[in-house]
RNA sequence: GGCGAGUUGGCGGAGUGGUUACGCAGCGGAUUGCAAAUCCGUCUACACCGGUUCGAUUCCGGUACUCGCCUCCA
């Protein structure tokens, strides 16, 4: 069997996976404040533990796995948005409710149209209130939390290793804060586990009066819920008996604190006996063109701002596009986002479908399996890919001998083009993906036959004024012209408009 | 100030203790109604300084620079 090595922030080091228990492997990953659509910063976590889901199912099998992203569905964003947004009846709580669930809902389409995975479970926070105010009820016995002023907040001096993860020491974090420091706090590292709610916002009964819960313990409450107490039952029994409660704990790494270090904080106090997730993992941040994602620097996109062309080349990136940028950087490095990597990724995925059209698509091949397997390797993965393409190009290509070089390449052809074939080969692992944003296709044949003929017409006429006019036309709708003897081939492109190119089928100039 | 990551040719980006990465762009040529595509050929590398080594871009130490987080933000 494959051993998948992951890099551990708590280690800081590349670790040979372990799994728990091999026929239950765990992962949770920290998703969504549902308060607008997401950019394309939300969507990399999410890409790049799909890849990490896909290469766990693969190695243990798709039954073994079970993958936990919660949606954050109460907060204090959304309460301000909501506030904004809210019409002249004064119903906030109701547009609370339409906001998240429409925004919850815009997260699972963009997110499939760039070819996630559902995980197999998406808590939303509300729905987890009793095990939260559970949780917190727990740490205030073991003294971990305590009330003040209708707040329960967490006594990080009741916990030894708080810190550990992002390696940062109480008494610095002390040194350095600049925020102020709410009077009630013990410790001005405390945290809020629940706070009170006005009567006009969400809020739940609690021991400590009507309010709602920090956004830390929604993912400790759900986390454990999911992936502990309801499955410890079917474990192996060294899996029940691990101090672990689950294995794999993601997230960018702007999380790593505070976030996720209260993760951990909360539930290694609320269960001492043991601790909490094994591995974390954490990606890097993302970039636009050189710089940080912001709105002041006028390069913030959203993920449906690409996909429909609402961005400042106005061009419509497929979902495979945007998923190819994002496999081609390494998970921990930062990654640019650039309009023209972007070009690229398209130039390369039609340049391999053109290549591997009409193979059938077949099970993965391991060479793959090895590059994900250290450390999610995508890129080198990607560049594996690229060196069987050349090679089964240059296969293609019958005109010349292939050069020794790339002998070794060959010998990968007959399950490389059997896998490279599928047109969702950015599964990586699991071509079958189902529908998601792949490149445009059109039905050009009845174009390209005319346009065909007006050349062989032209070709003798010595007359190219109507050959040229048609190709511009087809330009002008985003679709790529090549012209030969043997024939005519169009591709839509980036820019390809199936408008524009109905309008023109309604031309004289066609008919 | 604290914590962490990174620095490969014009750009992107793998990888390796000694042998061409690759792609894009460029340049020269072939082909071409124009063009595109394609083909052939070809130029630019491993931040800096030490150390280990027969030999380092690759390992170790330091310097410089860049970036991120520490604040609602993935």
């Amino acid at each position: 069997m494959t051993t998948i090595r992951l890099y551990n922030t708590k280690t800081r080091t590349k670790e040979d996976f372990a799994p728990l228990d091999p026929g239950n492997v765990r992962m949770y990953v920290c998703g969504p404040t549902v308060y607008d659509r997401a950019h394309l910063g939300n969507a990399r976590p999410v890409v790049v533990f799909d890849v990490a889901y896909r290469l766990l199912r693969h190695v243990y099998g798709p039954e073994h796995v079970t993958y936990v992203r919660n949606f954050t569905d109460v907060d204090d964003k959304i309460n301000a948005r909501a506030v904004e947004n809210v019409g002249a009846d004064g119903d906030v709580m109701g547009e609370i409710a339409r906001l998240t669930e429409t925004t919850t809902r815009w997260f699972l389409d963009d997110m499939g149209e760039l070819g996630a995975l559902e995980p197999d479970q998406m808590p939303r926070a509300t729905q987890h209130i009793d095990e939260m105010i559970a949780m917190i009820g727990r740490l205030i016995e073991k003294g971990c939390a305590y009330e003040a002023e209708g707040h329960v907040l967490f006594d990080v001096g009741s916990y030894a290793d708080y810190g550990r993860l992002s390696g940062r020491s109480v008494d610095d974090m002390i040194a350095g804060a600049r925020v102020e420091v709410a009077p009630y706090k013990r410790n001005p590292m405390d945290f809020v586990l629940w706070k009170p709610s006005s009567a006009n916002l969400p809020g739940w009964d609690s021991p400590w009066g009507r309010g709602r819960p920090g956004w830390h313990i929604e993912c400790s409450a759900m986390s454990d819920k999911l992936l502990w107490e309801d499955v410890k039952a079917q474990l192996s029994p060294a899996a029940r008996a691990h101090p672990h409660t689950f294995d794999i704990h993601g997230g960018g790494n702007d999380l790593m604190f505070p976030h996720h270090e209260n993760e951990i904080a909360q539930s290694c106090c609320a269960r001492p006996e043991g601790e909490f997730a094994r591995y974390w993992l954490h990606n890097e941040m993302l970039q636009v063109e050189g710089r940080k994602m912001s709105k002041s620097l006028g390069n913030f996109f959203t993920v449906h701002d690409l996909l429909t062309g609402n961005n400042p080349e106005g061009v419509r990136y497929p979902g495979e596009v945007i998923r190819f940028v994002f496999l081609s950087t390494h998970y921990r490095k930062p990654m640019d986002w650039t309009a023209e990597k972007a070009k690229e990724a398209e130039k390369t995925l039609r340049r391999w479908r053109g290549l591997f059209e009409g193979v059938e698509p077949a099970k993965p091949f391991e060479e793959v399996t090895d590059f994900l397997a250290d450390d999610l390797n995508t890129a080198g993965a990607l560049n594996f890919l690229a060196h069987v393409g050349q090679a089964l190009f240059q296969k293609a290509g019958s005109k010349w001998t292939v050069p020794e070089a790339n002998a070794v390449a060959m010998t990968w052809f007959e399950d490389a083009s059997r896998f490279v074939g599928s047109a969702n080969l950015l599964g990586l692992l699991e071509p079958d993906l189902g529908e998601w944003a792949a490149l445009p296709e059109a039905d050009l044949s009845g174009l390209e036959t005319r346009l065909f003929k007006a050349r062989q017409t032209a070709m003798q006429n010595k007359d190219f004024s109507e050959v040229d006019r048609l190709k511009a036309a087809l330009v002008e709708a985003g679709v790529e012209v090549r012209m030969s003897k043997e024939g005519v081939e169009l591709i839509p492109g980036a820019g390809f408009d199936p408008a524009k190119l109905e309008a023109l089928r309604e031309e004289d100039l066609w008919q």
